[in-house]
DNA sequence: GGTATAATGAAAATGAATTTCATTTTCATT
DNA sequence: AATGAAAATGAAATTCATTTTCATTATACC
């Protein structure tokens, strides 16, 4: 199932998707990989979501695109997309492996609603203090990090109050 | 493989077992499951650790005090120490579902090493503040939040600079 | 102590993640 | 444009953690 999504960015410009593309095709030539059509669908697609996708789903919305895209590229896709910088995994409650992109991306964070799995984005200038701050202290070299919030959200707050 | 951990914790008291011991079974008794040698050993066993473990890895302990209890039992008591919010589940990179318990904890967040998977504890009243504010603000009823901080430890860092 | 109910644990099932491998495509070099 | 080495693809198989099933055993209420 899709994640419910509630935030206000807007879809990816031609120009950013461009840049996108750049980064990974930079990123395939440098590790001496080559530039394929089923990959560019697949970074493609995947720039146009607005969602935490799992491989699967983001399989899906290729295969709209390219019936002939098996699961196994997507998936290798998936994995060359978040070592070029351009997808991020981010850990949800149900456990499945989720993805999003971080292109052209304020540093966000997320609320996720444990009755129906809506997610919300935050953004928090402090958090990302305080990621420097620990690094300092723990004499780590911090790169990044997670941050979700869970909770109930209104809708499910309410539905539930009906139920009683 | 366990992971390293690098805190300031001293193990349970017998004080602090007996009570994690009460809040378990009055759960049991609540939900109406029955008190059994395995499930205590596997709730002593689990307290007795400082680790964020595995299903397998805590499987992996209680045998060594009772090699007759099996994988099932532990993944099933595992679970309910998570009802009960004696244990909780932390997202690692790894992917592996990983637990550590909670009882007479201060809410603490984690730094990860991305290099030897060595995780530190540290705590931030500031993030709790936020999980408080945020919640607020977007209408959600917060109940928990994850925090953890991904880097590379002074420890991986002299030994990849001995490398060059 | 007897009995109903739940627990146990071995084994099987599930399902996501990953690998294998035969075939096809890319791309640098003719 | 043709060649060929290297890599990509995708269907299928495998791996592996997690979860369920089910026959047997233990618990606790009477």
């Amino acid at each position: 199932m899709l994640q419910r999504r509630i935030d206000d960015h807007a879809p990816p410009s031609r120009e950013s998707m461009r840049e996108a593309q750049e980064i990974f095709f930079k990123h395939l030539k440098r590790v001496g990989l080559k530039h394929t059509d089923q990959r560019d669908t697949i970074l493609r697609t995947f720039l146009e979501t607005r969602d935490h996708l799992s491989t699967d789903e983001l399989f899906r919305l290729v295969r709209k695109k390219d019936a002939k895209i098996g699961f196994t590229t997507v998936y290798r896709t998936l994995k060359l997309l978040a070592e070029c910088g351009l997808a991020s995994a981010v850990p949800f409650p149900d456990g499945m492996a989720r993805y999003e992109h971080q292109f052209n991306r304020r540093n966000h964070h997320h609320m996720v609603c444990t009755e129906c799995d809506a997610s919300v984005e935050f953004f928090s200038p402090e958090v990302n203090k305080l990621e420097e701050e620990i690094g300092r202290k723990y004499h780590f070299d911090a790169t990044r990090h997670n941050f979700q919030i869970y909770g109930v959200c209104e809708d499910c707050r309410k539905k539930s109050r009906r139920a009683i």
